[in-house]
DNA sequence: AGCAAAACGGCGGGCCCCGCCGTTTATGAC
DNA sequence: GTCATAAACGGCGGGGCCCGCCGTTTTGCT
């Protein structure tokens, strides 16, 4: 959001992000960009002019999430045995991407990136804030060292999007995700 | 497909399927049944009457593979070592999840189902097919007893979902898999 | 050949996204 | 307070999509 934004301006996005936040709740993350305009009282084009694209606007509803879970991470940081630790932000993020609609898809490409390299700085702020949690479970032998958080943040998000029309898509995504953790068929 | 057809519907209905499967390759899950009308040059209620819903679609597009799929498990069943073979299995249902749109999309819910009880037959059919590998993996000790082949496939569609937009899809969704087969962070 | 029913496709309705442009509104300078 | 300017606005049209409808066409059987 610009320095010097006009007040009409500023409470037209607040106002469209509030609005946006129920509605991709409801929906999910193709919620209609024309329903948030109407629920919001504003012209559509107003919600485009804000958000240039859905990714944009899904980024917007995320964002608050992602700095709670990014604020967490650096809380739990050499707090206690490091695969638990770990384990407990990574269930965090199972947690929110499950029941907060709209995060799965914004942590991973969508398809309409057109420079790779620029995308993704939702992604890249969790790995940035939990890169200490992951550091310390792979030193300690806890964690495969082949595992990034890039990784580990795309099995969640695909979990997420397996999960989200099932009666109860958290149980369902902890479950999975849980297995995945502890390995389907660990080699000993 | 019912019995007694029509000769032109059944016609129609081959050629709107073959359109289908490369709209679908090319455009994802989300591909529009109207282009696929237009590129079969049929009318778009024509594609309605033969697969009354995007999932009726999606799931004759990938029936194929399905049977594909199911068949390999039959053939593999007792043929070797019991961990390697489910894996070889799984790693080929992550490879056609992975390169061929849209089974992903007909592996898990999608929110419009009526009667939870009645879907998903082609997960179900993988099931059947593949139950005698795991529960060989499963009696010697190879494989959670508490992975289900449900969760097993719901893992893969949520990976395949997860990885389409990357620049190499398959790569990555096996790299994701093996890692959670395998474990991220296996308990001793 | 005739008939009945299966199968067809064009159309309208509603919705959505997107770009456009005339109108409105807020802000800063005087 | 006034005025000018630019930011911000919203309504609209275009194109696309899905869906239900219904008159027309086509097939298969007698």
């Amino acid at each position: 959001m610009p320095e010097g934004q006009r007040a009409d301006a500023r409470r037209n996005y607040e106002r469209i992000l509030a609005v946006a936040v129920d509605e991709v709740a409801a929906h999910g993350a193709n919620a209609s960009l024309e329903q948030i305009a109407r629920v919001a009282g504003v012209g559509s084009a107003t919600v485009r002019r804000h958000f240039p694209s859905r990714r944009a606007l899904l980024e917007a509803v995320s964002h608050k999430r992602i700095e709670d879970l990014s604020d967490r991470a650096r809380e739990l940081a050499g707090t206690g045995e490091s695969r638990a630790t770990l384990l407990a932000w990574l269930n965090e993020v199972v947690e929110y991407s499950a029941t907060a609609r709209g995060l799965a898809a914004v942590l991973v490409p969508d398809g309409g990136e057109v420079e790779p390299a620029q995308v993704n700085g939702c992604a890249a702020a969790l790995e940035d804030a939990a890169s200490p949690l992951l550091q310390d479970a792979v030193r300690d032998g806890a964690v495969s060292s082949e595992a990034t958080l890039a990784d580990l943040l795309a099995l969640i998000a695909g979990i997420a999007m397996a999960t989200e029309h099932y009666p109860d898509p958290a149980a369902q995504a902890h479950r999975l995700f849980q297995l995945a953790f502890t390995g389907l068929a660990p080699q000993h």
